[in-house]
DNA sequence: TAGATTGTTAATCGATTAACAATC
DNA sequence: TAGATTGTTAATCGATTAACAATC
């Protein structure tokens, strides 16, 4: 039985699961044990069958969990079951590579807008959508019922650009400029610093 | 006293101190307490203190840290102290995008080339590097010392790569393909998956 | 010196692992 | 049924927080 609020490292996990679920599904198979998920994506048994027992009961002793149910479990869970409105915000060659992912023209995600505050680059289109000036984007992410922004800009902007979002109804936002956002009332915040990324490898160098 | 090893977090956010001091460096303090690296970074100070106590004594109690000498201690820590070469398998937008970044372009980090292995791409200037063909990676980065690979493919092509840059030398790789990557013998890999941090959000996204 | 702040220890909190009774 | 595998409990492990003596 569900206790409390599941630990932030097995939400994590949660969409290791449906990418895996996903795969098996697509192969074909209708039932996958824990280890079996344990095979195919290094999380220990014990694991699954713990992240998984903080939503529900899914499997069947003896029998495993049934592919498909699962995948409509979790995908309900991680409300990834209809589809979500995202814009980005930074035009820049970062904003430009992310935007034109397939995956944010899903049955998930759909990319509504770019922004950016470049006067030059406002008006032209990226991919299929149009760079919008960023004083517009409380209006439009308002109107479209936008829930998801995505920050690509130079970390002087991303406060502002994250206040801005918040206006407009935006409430989680995923950051991806090289700076510590404090949270605008009722958003939350992921942040992705590839600069740190980088740093972080360079620890787990070969000590000389 | 430094005990043993240093736990993972506070790897991560040995990044964020060392960006933190960077900052305080260029404003031309000399001298930071533990309270103010919690001001600037959100770290609390006894968490900041503790993660530092891993590495040595650092501080003067009653005055702080000495901004710049610390600085130079957590660089040579990270082994960000000397130049690493880098390579980027993957050609798409996103290897593009990080190509171009100037982070890759520092005291800490140089891009020595890209590669791919689309014929139409090989051949061709990405920035100021070649996009030279993957089957040369291994020959390439031995003779150059290219110590850090980055993956940009997609996932089909991720484990081969990873492969390949430890025939070719490379210990530490960092993953943007989406799928798990079987560690090469004497590799570390990081993985940032963009597709799965954006299906996290959803979940936080609140509840109806 | 007195006030400030460190480094570290002990207490707390939280997450992972091991193990097994329940059950398909 | 017998074998397999779940969901869960208890034990372990690890990281964070609180607190304070040491000391600049």
């Amino acid at each position: 039985m569900p206790t409390g609020r599941a630990p932030e490292p097995t939400v994590l996990r949660l969409s290791i699961y449906l990418r895996c679920l996903r795969q098996v599904h697509a192969e074909g198979l209708d039932t996958i044990s824990s280890a079996g998920i344990q095979e195919r994506t290094g999380i220990t048994a014990g694991q699954v069958r713990k992240d998984l027992s903080y939503f529900g009961e899914f499997g069947k002793p003896g029998l495993g969990y049934a592919v498909e149910p699962l995948l409509t479990r979790l995908s309900h869970i991680m409300q990834l079951d209809r589809p979500r409105k995202v814009v980005i915000v930074g035009a820049g060659n970062l904003g430009a590579a992310l935007a034109g992912y397939q995956g944010l023209r899903s049955s998930i995600f759909s990319l509504v807008a770019a922004f950016d505050n470049n006067l030059s680059k406002i008006g032209r289109p990226l991919w299929d959508v149009e760079i919008k000036d960023v004083r517009e984007l409380p209006r439009i992410t308002q109107e479209q019922g936008v829930e998801i922004g995505i920050i690509t800009t130079p970390a002087e902007a991303a406060q502002g650009v994250a206040e801005l979002m918040a206006q407009g109804g935006i409430r989680s936002i995923l950051n991806f400029s090289p700076t510590r956002i404090v949270s605008p009332q009722g958003t939350t915040i992921r942040n992705v610093d590839l600069m740190k990324e980088l740093e972080v490898i360079c620890f787990y160098l070969p000590k000389p």
